[in-house]
DNA sequence: CATTAGCACTCTAGCCTTGAGAGTGCTAAA
DNA sequence: TTTAGCACTCTCAAGGCTAGAGTGCTAATG
């Protein structure tokens, strides 16, 4: 498996504490895993490997714990050798997940639920990033005095709506005929794309002047600035029944985490460009917030283009493994849905 | 203020125990409010009041505290007198509020933010139950083989969608007829109103056999019969600084209700038919799983009729008059607002 | 020279005791 | 009817003690 005795280990520490929270001592690696080394060698290395900075003492005279580097050197152990695929858990996710999958924001919520109920950590899940869904249409209602409802259907299947305000007496068949517009001139485009060109148009249409295309264009250029899309967290529960979390101060700032869902919007969204299930260890972090805690990531796609991100947060000491299975499997399914069509 | 000496007394120690969280003795109650009665005295009464039931002892030799017999006696009282209106409270209430309210969704989720932060208890709204808003208009898109996506606007500004499936060759102008059908035909009623209708039509129609229609009020049939709406709850981060909130069980108990939002809904839709705020104190409440917590509730309306709840949820030693206050200022700006068009 | 056995040392967690403090209930006096 | 007094009860925090686990170091071993 290893070579050098010092990693087999470091590898026998982590996954030790990762099975039960104890910190774990000499004594107790000679037993569980067949070195054929006393407990006086191991101490050795074990001093060696704190030195290192991959193993700490919570105090002297209890075990090791593993430091986030420690966490790192066992997660891209486990993603070198090719990633053991338990395929009872995938299968077991994916029938879960078959049974709705009607709309993409009720598969998201689904999904986040699972993630949370298979892993025991909190699941989360982002809806597609607006700006990169495809635009199918849009209506716009006369709503009150001054305001507009515009109403947007995607591609993936997300409705998003949007109060504009404009001082103008647009009658709804006016309106009706800047959707028309719209419709046919904009369907099928990303939002990225429409908003190029919106900029272009605007452009042009400064100089001719038309009032109703001109309307329709500020119209789009307010309806088409999008916030971030939804965001679903689950697990609350699941995860206050883990050993990690018995003490007040963690659950506070768990709690403060999920309440905040904008950090974890732009947290996800900055971490998932690469390909492929991530894994952030702790102090890895980018958010001082979550420098205690643990993600690991996965985009979903449409065809080859990462749309959205769903993943799990939990402890540093995770069950990384089984993480990264749960998150591989969900984060493929919901691809494999969006394709279907 | 109160005739009777045991209810001067009751009082006392209900709003001394609200205050501060510490069981009350006699010699406290004594030296904070001045009866010119002796601690024995008080004694005697408070051994009184516990037999009646309206006060406990944690401990024997630990001071009294209410029992929620002992909190409806109090709120009771809160109640008659004329509602003690902190305009200050109310006033900054609204003034946070009105900067958002654009839609309807919006604003409820920025009122269970309110409610949580100026309460620090937890902040409840329920979207409108959609069988009591208004239609305003549907559209109806072909949205993958065998599917339809229709999407609703109501009176309420609220936008829904939902995916029907019917195995028909209905292409995107039958859908637009339809919708111009159903709009034409129903806009301004309630969904509850139409959905009787439907049921004539339906007889009707099944006569006549015309296609079209027929399919049409099949997708009503669909369409228009919804599940619950949007909760949107807040401060939990606000409630576990509490100290009601110090050990772990009661953490679980709260959290598991925040994430069983059908449990609130469900709730908080059968208490709330009576007029202004309604205070459900602890055993008083109907689901086993709040009996320990307390609730403060208000409808808001449209025009003359009640179309949602909003609410805060919190300990039993709570708050009350604050948690009133907020409540049912809450609740008049949301009313106001829909009336406000 | 790497490995191991042995041993003294350290630190925690649990348990018990102890004493202070708070509050009660009861009785007898005012 | 109210009050003063007093013995009693119970909790909570602090201190002390022990058992247990694990370490680091040293000296012996193959």
């Amino acid at each position: 498996m290893f070579e050098d005795r010092i990693h087999k280990i470091l590898w026998a520490v982590v996954e030790s504490y990762i099975t039960s929270p104890d910190p774990v001592g000499s004594r107790f690696v000679t037993k569980k895993y067949e070195f054929n080394l006393s407990a006086a060698t191991i101490r050795n290395t074990m001093a060696d490997l704190e030195e290192l900075g991959f193993l700490q003492q919570p105090h002297t005279s209890a075990g090791r714990i593993p430091t986030d580097k420690g966490y790192r050197f066992y997660v891209d152990y486990l993603s070198q050798r090719e990633s053991a695929a338990d395929d009872h858990l995938t299968n077991e996710i994916i029938g879960r997940l078959r049974v709705i999958s009607n709309d993409i924001n009720g598969l998201l919520e689904e999904a986040s639920k699972m993630l949370s109920t298979f892993s025991h950590y909190l699941g989360v899940a982002l809806s597609p990033r607006p700006e990169k869904t495809t635009f199918r249409g849009i209506n716009l209602f006369a709503y009150r005095e001054g305001s507009i409802m515009a109403v947007f259907l995607t591609d993936e299947g997300i409705v998003k709506n949007k109060v504009i305000r404009l001082d103008s007496g647009l009658t709804q068949r006016d309106l009706n005929r800047i959707s028309d517009y719209l419709n046919s001139e904009f369907s099928g485009q990303t939002f990225d794309d429409i908003k190029a060109r919106i900029v272009r148009e605007m452009y042009r249409e400064k100089i001719l002047c038309d009032t109703l295309i001109a309307k329709a264009i500020r119209i789009c250029e307010e309806a088409f600035s999008f916030d971030y899309g939804n965001v679903f967290i689950s697990g609350l529960s699941e995860v206050l029944g883990l050993p990690d979390f018995s003490d007040l101060q963690r659950i506070k700032e768990i709690s403060r985490a999920i309440e905040d869902k904008h950090l974890i919007v732009k947290l996800l969204d900055a971490l998932s460009h690469s390909e492929g299930v991530q894994v952030v260890i702790g102090s890895e972090n980018p958010a001082a917030e979550m420098k205690k805690f643990s993600l690991v990531l996965s985009s979903y796609k449409e065809g080859a283009r990462p749309i959205g991100t769903i993943g799990i947060i939990g402890p540093t000491r995770m069950d990384y493994l089984r993480a990264i299975t749960i998150v591989d499997a969900t984060a493929r399914f919901i691809t494999r849905v969006l394709s279907e069509r």
